[in-house]
DNA sequence: TATTTACATGTAAACGTTTACATATTAATA
DNA sequence: TATTAATATGTAAACGTTTACATGTAAATA
């Protein structure tokens, strides 16, 4: 039952100094001796005050938070990169807060109420199909963007993504080293950037190795655990089996496993899987999953560093594509 | 290149009125008439107007922000939360602000920044273990708190939680159900709130249904992984085996799984496993895992809505222990 | 001692809203 | 028509900080 609000005004009369120097003193600005700072936070901390940072972020029209936009909050990968956007923001003063933009809010909803209202001070938006439009409006923007996306086309704005053509060759690579040769692909979203690149990585990669690319093994999928199913179902189908398949990302991958499975296939002995993003789940599959490995971490790491440095400003190069390192991690499913 | 700034002093000056019938017009006031008001309105759109959210929250005392408090962000459990709750923020005029507090940052710190920064108008605060110094933080709140958690013991607060003991209890009558009469369990973390209770429930069941509990099955897990692993190792090497493992939770009972198959026996035919949460993986496990499925979604609603009508003064009732229904999800792995 | 310099502190404006209160205008009533 | 009530609008304070500028004081220099 506090009485009395506690501001620096409340403190500058108790010590008997102005409210400018009471923020000074508490601010930890050299203009003050050490008689009067010291007295000062005493009191400060006697009557447990708290500064207001509303007060604080209005008068100096800055936040300290930054936005975190998400398509869809529920997916693993997504989960780790708020923890590793958090933490990293955390660490230089920041807050961080996390929109989503699933059901009723769109995407560019959020983008641009976020970028208007003045709460946040600059905006990581995690992007896995970019259309005109969202380019459009990332590209109009009045504080710091950056985006986490596949899509590396040019706008103006940051980029952090991972080499998904060259961790896609590499697959390739590794597989045809284990000797195998007919190769099926189950392929992601058409627009999805992440995808589109996946997918290109593969057939360049058969073709400099002279693989054939046999029409009927190159199958469409979206991403989830019973696309992948059906798209595995697909393939089983042909006269021809493939002796591996290579899912575009990890939960095909898994739906693989389960349409394999229920057609009596042992993974690896008759079909191998290989899939990419290494999610949890991964790991854990039996036998657990051989696959691309992406670092999240670093992920939203880049991004949270490249924004908070183009809020502070010092950063003010172009705006810039960087590409985070994947890895090939080999387990058991081919 | 907007060269004036664009707020409603500007919109006054153009549309020839004072700043408060401005304000007025904006808000959707009543007291001003249709002409004056679609005049306002005209020039803000013109103008692109955007009200500082910052300004506003300061002259009203309320930035319609939730704060989000987890203990780490990165367990899938959570992030099922963080979407119910942003889901249900954003529909009733709320954002979401999550604060994670792993790595350098305690609960504690994090309950107290927030509390007093005044950036959020009230806190959900996700809680595993609740120790005194927790319990003494949350009820010394200056601003609404609802807590998720599965202690339950009374603090001044609201508390979301599931009934971990009736469905500790529900798995054993399953178990007892199916013939299985040599039940091991698999225990979670010793502080940990919803370790005691699923335990106790346990305990309960196989009492009332005359179950003996042979003290060499009963082992300590930590709620990991490889601590389930480990866990279920140890009950291997006890002369007699039990029929059927109850893990106190999914990602244990997944490393119980890893455990059997190293060890060559089979799921269900050999040992029979059973969990608790219905994690994403569960589902995907070699057999499916039979679990208790934890409503998330719910759970988050609840303590968003809970939280809301705190703030809002609409709910001034003392403070509650609401608890969200559990279901026995029943699939292939007993 | 007189003057300059450095430093500590105070004064007051500024940030962009909302809102209590005052005032002016219009409509409703006697 | 005179009075009252209702409505529209304006004025100015308030929210809690920060900070440019002014002022005062003590130390350093001439």
């Amino acid at each position: 039952m506090q009485s009395k609000k506690i501001n620096i005004k409340e403190i500058a009369k108790r010590a008997n100094v102005s409210i400018a120097t009471v923020s000074r003193a508490l601010s930890g600005n050299n203009n003050v001796t050490k008689e009067t700072q010291s007295k000062i936070l005493k009191i400060a901390h006697e009557l447990n005050y708290r500064p207001n940072l509303l007060a604080r972020s209005f008068v100096k029209g800055k936040t300290n938070i930054i936005g975190l936009i998400l398509p869809d909050i529920s997916d693993e990968f997504f989960s780790e990169i708020i923890k590793s956007v958090d933490d990293t923001s955390y660490q230089n003063g920041y807050f961080t807060m996390v929109i989503s933009s699933h059901g009723n809010r769109s995407l560019v909803e959020s983008i641009n109420t976020m970028m208007s209202s003045r709460i946040v001070d600059g905006l990581i938006v995690l992007l896995s199909t970019v259309n005109d439009e969202i380019k459009k409006t990332l590209s109009s923007h009045s504080i710091p963007i950056v985006a986490i996306s596949g899509d590396t086309s040019i706008g103006n704005y940051d980029i952090i993504t991972i080499d998904n053509y060259k961790s896609s060759r590499d697959v390739v690579k590794y597989l045809y080293k284990k000797g195998y040769k007919k190769i099926a692909y189950i392929n992601g979203p058409d627009e999805n950037g992440d995808a589109i690149l996946r997918y290109k990585g593969f057939c360049d990669e058969c073709k400099k190795l002279k693989l054939t690319i046999n029409p009927v093994w190159i199958v469409k999928g979206d991403f989830t655990l019973s696309g992948g199913e059906e798209a595995a179902n697909q393939l089983l189908q042909n006269k021809e089996r493939p002796e591996v398949i290579f899912a575009a990302n990890d939960m095909m991958a898994a739906g693989c496993y389960n349409s394999l499975v229920k057609n009596g296939y042992k993974i690896p002995e008759d079909i191998g899987v290989v899939g990419f993003d290494d999610i949890l789940i991964s790991e854990y599959l039996t036998p657990p999953l051989t696959t691309i490995k992406v670092d999240t971490e670093t992920l939203g790491k880049y991004a949270t560093e490249k924004l908070i440095n183009r809020i502070n400003g010092s950063d003010v190069t172009k705006h810039q594509v960087v590409t985070v390192n994947t890895e090939l991690v080999i387990r058991k499913s081919c």
